[in-house]
DNA sequence: GAGTGGTCTAGACCACCCT
DNA sequence: GGGTGGTCTAGACCACTCA
């Protein structure tokens, strides 16, 4: 603690001095997130030297990685080391579409067309990109045991996601989010959801096989990088009267 | 730690021996709320006297406490103590319900019937009360300036809630579950919520004032004391178009 | 001023994962 | 076996709240 020319002491007084030295640490450790220069392929440095590094002590370091797992940026495994998590999407909105019998397969999606457009206004605003920019645009169906459950509507920037515009459709896949890390090398770090209901418009009611006016439950996505760069918009419909969503009060 | 005798470590000792010494201060803790020894009302004995008390250090005991409050159960005030926290009501799925450019004001609310009756088999099995029972019933409309905005059916078990059945309705006001508390000694201390989707019936049409094949947002919701005993089962509907629900995935 | 929770340290020992 | 995170201790000092 005498040792006020060391590195990490350096470091750490760009926060304001007056906070707490777990508040300087956290804000150091959330800035190598953003900046990517921590990522999920590999661990952390050990806690131990991140104490050494800025001084600190190892006690100090151990409670703000254990905030930040809390608050789902960091991932501890013990005996091997402390990672950046990957977006979780457990609680992604459209999981709680139920559909007959059906339990938590996933279900099966097929892309229905994708092409490269000029990016409506709307869609340009949410990405925060320049209203004459092009984007991808992928039209996806999932659907359980052959019956279509879900409709969606993906924008995708470009030039950022060329790879997944010239990717082949099978190498998607299911999941696109593995495809935008190792296809496109963008790794979301989260997401903000908005569902609202609307009545079916006619393509849609085609696609889920409903009537025009049914509720349709719309569930809006748009997912960011760790440093709040927007990366994909994502609009998903379902029937309402196959949703039921549930959470915890505390 | 040479003190096998003191009364802590017999207490303790209830739990799986092999679970590490914060677990088991944990289902200590737990159990002290559950059973309602420690209640919102005065704080909980400080972190000092607890640790003496179990034989642990402060630090451990400061460990629990800490997991607790992220949980939700406790609520810490410096300098001044520790509490058992009330249920917040903040991320309740009814507060998406947006009216015109109202803003986060409460809405008023006006109890439009108030009843005891026999209860209903659904309503008895959600709150887990014999068939033949009674319950107090409640029709509440709720507006903000004026317009109707929520409509919702509420049961609570008697005898349990009999202060409720003859209380003035003035009494009750815009909160009901501060009037539970002081009214009827009922804390609530968590709740579960389920959302659907349905076509507004007429009465409940009439009410909100639309039509009466409008798609309304259904919240079901069941509240239950620390214990988990049900305590209130809830249905609240309000019109699918000024619903807008946002969640953010990390 | 007394008592509470909040910050931070230093270090011992354990449990787990890898190779 | 060597390194990682996990548990637990003991104690110093600070910041806040309340009477």
């Amino acid at each position: 603690m005498t040792q006020s020319s060391s590195p990490g002491r350096q470091a750490l007084e760009l926060a304001d001095p007056r906070l707490p030295l777990h508040a300087k640490l956290r804000e150091e450790f959330i800035g190598r997130i953003r900046s990517a220069e921590w990522t999920p392929a590999e661990p952390i440095p050990p806690e131990s030297a991140l104490a050494g590094f800025y001084g600190v002590s190892v006690g100090t370091v151990r409670r703000v990685m254990g905030e930040l797992v809390d608050q789902g940026l960091l991932e501890r495994r013990q005996g091997d080391g402390t990672y950046v998590r990957r977006v979780r999407l457990d609680r992604a909105l459209h999981r709680f579409f139920r559909h007959g019998t059906a339990g938590d397969t996933l279900p099966d999606s097929r892309i229905m067309l994708r092409e490269v457009r000029n990016v409506e206004a709307a869609v340009a605003h949410v990405l925060r990109i320049a209203p004459e920019s092009q984007v991808l645009y992928l039209k996806r169906v999932r659907s359980r045991e052959g019956d279509p459950l879900l409709v969606e509507d993906i924008w995708l920037p470009l030039p950022r996601f060329e790879a997944i515009a010239r990717a082949g459709l099978d190498e998607l896949g299911n999941l696109l989010y593995p495809a935008y890390e190792e296809l496109a090398g963008q790794i979301v770090g989260g997401a903000r959801e908005e569902l609202t209901v609307e009545r079916c418009g006619s393509a849609t009611a085609e696609l889920l096989g409903c009537a025009e006016d049914e509720p349709v439950v719309v569930i809006e996505r748009i997912a960011r990088a760790h440093d709040d760069t927007p990366l994909e918009r994502r609009v998903t419909r379902g029937r309402a009267n196959t949703f039921r969503y549930r959470v915890e009060l505390t």
